[in-house]
DNA sequence: GCCAACGTTGGC
DNA sequence: GCCAACGTTGGC
């Protein structure tokens, strides 16, 4: 199966990197918009997400990995619309990749996060990626 | 703290 | 089915 890349969003306060890499591997849940659960759906197993944090420090400070395609997330009164996914923790980025500094590439322009910065998980290019995993070793 | 963007809800 | 009102999120 190809490999996707994504990008997974979090506030520290909620699920902080430091978290994710004690505990190792985490269900990725809570996630309650229809587009963000769409693309959880297409995950395969390996696939690589980068892990951003919102809020205050609006980077990109780590690397997961799809470790368990999507299962249902039940909530009270709603067993079958949501879902989850299982991530492990890789690494956490040499140098955390800023908000702004995706902003003045031209290789984002289309980065669907850059549009809708509200969607939890989105959609990444190989492209892209790897060039964001550049990104993090230079600066 | 404010505002833009987006989603949801409810009245019609 | 439309749209106004409202709530939430996240960047600035």
């Amino acid at each position: 199966m190809a490999t996707n890349y994504w990008l997974i969003k979090s506030e520290p306060e909620t699920y902080s990197i430091d978290l994710f890499e004690k505990e190792k591997t985490t269900a990725w849940t809570g996630v309650r918009n229809y587009q963000a659960r769409n693309f959880l759906k297409q995950m395969n197993k390996n696939d690589l997400a980068l892990f951003y944090h919102s809020g205050k420090e609006r980077a990109i400070v780590g690397i997961s990995k799809c470790v368990k395609t999507f299962y249902p997330e039940p909530i009270p009164g709603d067993e079958t619309t949501w879902v989850q996914v299982d991530f492990s923790f890789i690494k956490k980025l040499k140098h955390p990749v800023s908000l702004l500094n995706l902003k003045q590439k031209k290789e984002f322009e289309n980065l669907l996060f850059l549009k809708q910065s509200r969607l939890s998980v989105s959609p990444v290019s190989e492209k892209q990626y790897f060039e964001i995993l550049k990104m993090a070793e230079e600066s």
